[in-house]
This record gives C-alpha cells, sequence and structure tokens, in this order.
DNA sequence: TTTATATCCTATTAACCTAGTAGGAAAAGG
DNA sequence: CCTTTTCCTACTAGGTTAATAGGATATAAA
C-alpha cells in the first residue's frame, strides 16, 4: 500500500497545477480544498521544495507554486520521493539477499519494472487534466 | 511492499510442487532446505490448509503435501489470502472513500487491475519451473 | 504401549512505521 | 509592529510484522 504522504503529495501537486500559474497558494487554501489538516500538509511541503517541484514565498500573501512544467513530472517520481520503500520484496538490488528469493525472484523483478514504467507513464498535467500549460520558465 | 508471509508460502508451495508428488514432507527438511525456522513455518502453513492448497497428515512420517495441481494455483490467489491489503490505496472499494482520491482515482484502480492480472498469470508449477505434473487427484 | 515425530494453538515480544497532532520559531509583507 | 505563512522539531497513539516460545495433541512405528 502507498502512504497517505503520497496520495496527497500528488493531490497537492494536482491542485497547484489546475490553479493559475505563477501565483502562490497558501497550505490553507490546498488544507481546505483537499480535506487535509494544514499540519499534516505542512510536513508534505518541504519534500516537495527539496525536489524541486515547487517554489516557496514566507509571510503574507506567501504560499507555495509550481516550479515544474506539470507535463515534465511523472507519478512515478514523486512516489519514489515519497514513499520508504517502493520494491514489492526488500531482497531486490542487493545480490547477496536476492538469492532467498530462489525462483520467485524474477516475478518481484519483472513486476517492480511493471510497476515502474506504469507509474512513469502518467504525468501530473494528465492527473489534472489540463491541456494547455503556460509557459514554467522560472 | 509484500510480506515475508506472502514470500515464504510461495516458496513452500514450489518446495511442495518440486517434491515427489502425494508424499508427505515435513516442516523441518521445508525448514532447512528454505532457510525459515520451523516455527515461523508453522504459522504460515494452517492458511495453506485452510485455502485447501495443502494436506496434512499429523505425527510421524507426517507432514504437508500438495493438494491441488501446481498449473492451478496462481500467484495472486496465495497472495491475496496471506496479505491483510493487496490494494495499492485503501480507498479503493468503498464508492464514499473513493471519492477522497479525487482525480486520482483511474490511476489507483487500473494500477490495482494490472497487479492482480500480473500475478493471476504465474502458477505455481512455473515457478518452480515443472514441466509435466502428474495427476494431482487426491 | 511406549516413544519419537509432527502438527496445532495461543501468547508474547520487539521493532518499526505511519498518521496525525502540537507548539513555537522564523520569515516577510503591509 | 502586526499579521500571515512557512519552518522545525518533538511527540503520541495505533497498527503491523516478524519472529520466538511453550506446551497440547495427533499418529505411526517399534
Amino acid at each position: 500500500m502507498f502512504s497517505s504522504k503520497s496520495k496527497n503529495a500528488l493531490k497537492i501537486l494536482i491542485h497547484l497545477a489546475q490553479r493559475k500559474p505563477l501565483e502562490y497558494i497558501p497550505l490553507r487554501e490546498i488544507s481546505e480544498a483537499e480535506d487535509v489538516s494544514l499540519k499534516y500538509i505542512e510536513q508534505i511541503m518541504p519534500q516537495l521544495v527539496n525536489g524541486n517541484y515547487v517554489d516557496v514565498k514566507h509571510g503574507k500573501q506567501g504560499g507555495y507554486r509550481l516550479k515544474k512544467d506539470p507535463n515534465d513530472i511523472n507519478a512515478w517520481e514523486i512516489l519514489v520521493m515519497m514513499e520508504t520503500f517502493v520494491l514489492p520484496v526488500a531482497e531486490l538490488g542487493d545480490p547477496e539477499e536476492e538469492n532467498k528469493l530462489g525462483s520467485t525472484l524474477k516475478m518481484w523483478e519483472d513486476f517492480a519494472a511493471l510497476q515502474e514504467d506504469y507509474f512513469k507513464k502518467i504525468t501530473i498535467a494528465s492527473l489534472a487534466k489540463i491541456d494547455y500549460v503556460p509557459d514554467y520558465v522560472i
């Protein structure tokens, strides 16, 4: 199961993508619109800032805004950033550990690839149902 | 991430599929071969019995044996049986909850279907690399 | 009938993770 | 200086998992 942090991070990015570009949106508005507590949402934002997905402005009239074209953000990178693990089983990646999976190794590897491909094809723009996106050159 | 119960349940079924059919295999042997503690494996077996995948014989010369043709057991049904949740997000299934997912709903639904399809196509026989399986009519 | 072998049942522990809450500091505009 | 807003850090409660453990029960073989 994906965490509520992942789910909410996606919802936040979608919300920002649907708002007027280049305008700073305070968390209070997102919190009310998406029905997530302000305090909880506050914990998600630093990662989105750190990942260079959003821009911050402090103080009055401040808030967050998208820093990238939503066509250039895919769901997979957000999940990877927010989740502790995105692997179907912990053993993958370490050849020593992978041995323990025996004949199931390929099944898990192929599934991991399938999952990654699936989410990489989904963009924030497509989720936000945006057709045309103005310049995001900031 | 899938639990170690799921991983081990699959490995146990594969082990049984690779052994001589109709013969009872004691857990001690599986425990040693697959490097899982006897006590831990003991907790997994009741579910496999309950799901009608294996047959039990108590006492001396007892143990477990496959009750179904490994070609007729797929990985998905084992995962569903062993995991508390197999959904990518908890909201799926309940229309009220699904609303909270907003425009990400379809993404999660489609992924759930993709995952199910993927694992349903994988049989214990294929994992065990068995070509021909004798009668499992018990 | 005894003994060794096996499963069965139930409890417990430790570790980890997550979700959500909370308080107050710092930044910045008006 | 006041208000708005983010930032930082700590905390708590709850749930889940992995793994261990002890002893009861079943059964075949000697």
